[in-house]
DNA sequence: CGAATTTGACCGGCGC
DNA sequence: GCGCCGGTCAAATTCG
């Protein structure tokens, strides 16, 4: 996975209404190539990137060749195993300006991760779960679990330009830090602005400690493009899950916002006091903001308590897509989400779809995925938000590559595990495409979760894969009514 | 039956 | 001091 996103810190009063002013008047924009930082620019930002931002790799592996080399993920993550020193993002301390690189990882993860199990992913959508049914391998990722696209995000594995069409907007990365790379200030994708804004909102709860905590909070903003379904109205958050597992403890309308805000704690540990909100962006519906707050205080999930709240993982609930739910509870669920905001994503193969897309540097007009990260304790002035065109995000992508691979190395406990991990990706990645067409693929290789099922099952359908990836947005929620749904509290 | 989600109620911070 | 608003709790419900 090369490059998906470029995080970034904020404080939160950065994001005061300052920023929030800024966030408006900036629009989203599909990217002009033009102002895309060159390649060299890009390097040169991330070597002279804000320390604090990135400080100093961890790994001897340069970025370049982390992504490059081989160009596949598969040598990325088997040589150099980006996982294998992956920490918790919150562990740092965020507003000290300390690692940033640490805290990629989850970023990395959200977008990335759930992609690529989700490939497994029922039933829905159909597609994306073909891409890689990863959790068939390897026991760190359990059915549910989420797991690094790694194989899906590797440039390697690319959707055909056709996946575009599908109402999945071309969103740039967007990072505060893009301005480094030269990226013109005032093309803020909403998502940008949206982040800042949510970095102003307090976040910790009090179970956190009891104490409500507005501000100073280390918090991280992800912003993922939310694919809208093919009416063109948007569909249910496919929030790419990472591989912690998150339960949802509550939902309400924000103000100032159509869309109400899920409230998610780990449940990857018991007693971790790690949550994440997730809302769609008020700025731009298409976009899903995903604030991640407080630490969490458990090694990544093992295979067993990553199950932990995932289990009733819709995958194959919502999924639908093109599968199309058959039981009651399905029907009700797409019934809900059809008035309702989903923000955890049930369907793993619509993230997959939407990551693919920006994995996609060489295919042109690839949607981008808006990743920002902050932390209250920073400024906010980089809550601008960048445009870029297709090229402008290959670049992008790359220096996510670069980082993640340098960067990105979850703490999991059993190496052989991880090694097993990797080689299933790079064997994944030999032959992508084959994965995401090859219905016989996926049902020569039975997952062993229950997704894995739902997967081939909806891959077989005689509908065409790809599309039938894309689809998964149909069946999904869409912001609609998603404020009365949420409204309480 | 266990676990996740939903949702009304409650709590606490913040602005006026 | 009061009210608004965001965040969390927890009972009820749903689901596998």
């Amino acid at each position: 996975m090369c490059d998906y996103f470029l995080p970034r810190m904020e404080g939160d009063q950065a994001g005061g209404g300052d920023l929030t002013d800024i966030v408006r008047s900036g629009g989203v924009i599909p990217g002009n190539a033009a102002e895309m930082p060159s390649t060299a620019a890009a390097e040169e930002w991330q070597l002279q990137g804000d320390p604090m931002l990135f400080p100093p790799l961890p790994s001897s592996t340069t970025s370049e060749a982390a992504c490059s080399a081989g160009g596949t993920g598969a040598d990325v993550f088997v040589g150099a195993d980006p996982f294998s020193g992956l920490v918790d993002p919150f562990s740092t301390d965020y507003s000290s300006g300390a690692d940033f690189l640490d805290a990629m990882p989850d970023a990395m993860a959200k977008v990335g991760f759930d992609t690529a199990i989700g490939g497994g992913s029922g039933g829905g959508g159909g597609g994306g779960g073909q891409l890689i049914d990863m959790s068939r391998k390897h026991p760190l990722l359990p059915r549910g679990m989420q797991m690094p696209a790694v194989g899906v995000l590797s440039p390697r594995v690319v959707l055909p330009s056709p996946l575009s069409p599908r109402e999945i907007r071309p969103y740039p990365l967007l990072t505060g830090d893009m301005v480094k790379l030269g990226i013109t200030a005032g093309q803020v994708a909403g998502c940008a602005i949206d982040a800042a804004v949510v970095g102003m909102q307090m976040s910790s709860p009090r179970a956190a400690g009891g104490i409500k905590r507005r501000k100073n909070q280390a918090r991280k903003v992800v912003c993922i493009p939310a694919p809208t379904a093919a009416g063109g109205r948007p569909t249910g958050e496919v929030v790419p899950s990472d591989l912690w597992a998150w339960r949802k403890y509550g939902q309400k309308p924000i103000k100032g916002s159509p869309y109400p805000r899920g409230y998610y704690r780990c449940s990857s540990s018991k007693g971790c006091s790690a949550r994440k909100q997730v809302e769609r962006s008020r700025n731009d519906p298409n976009m899903l903001v995903i604030t991640y707050t407080s630490e969490h205080n458990h090694p990544w999930p093992t295979q067993r308590n990553a199950l932990a709240g995932s289990t009733r993982n819709h995958y194959g609930k919502n999924s639908g897509g093109s599968s199309g739910s058959k039981s009651s509870q399905n029907e009700k669920q797409q019934q809900q989400q059809l008035n309702n905001v989903k923000e955890e994503p049930k369907d793993p193969a619509a993230m997959t779809t939407t990551i693919s897309t920006i994995t996609t540097t060489t295919t042109s007009n690839s949607p981008a995925a808006v990743v920002k990260e902050e932390t209250l304790a920073a400024g906010s002035s980089e809550a601008l938000g960048q445009v870029m065109d297709t090229a402008a995000v290959d670049h992008n992508i790359e220096l996510m590559d670069q980082v993640f691979s340098e960067s990105y190395k979850p703490m999991i406990p059993e190496a052989g595990h991880s090694d097993d991990f990797f080689s299933d990706l790079a064997e994944l990645e030999s032959d992508p495409m084959s994965l995401i067409f090859s219905k016989e693929y996926m049902e020569a290789k039975p997952s062993s979760g229950d997704r894995g099922h739902h997967q081939e099952k909806a891959m077989s359908k005689d509908l065409d894969p790809l599309f039938d990836m894309l689809d998964w947005s149909t069946n999904s929620s869409s912001a609609g009514s998603s404020f009365e749904q949420g409204k309480r509290g």
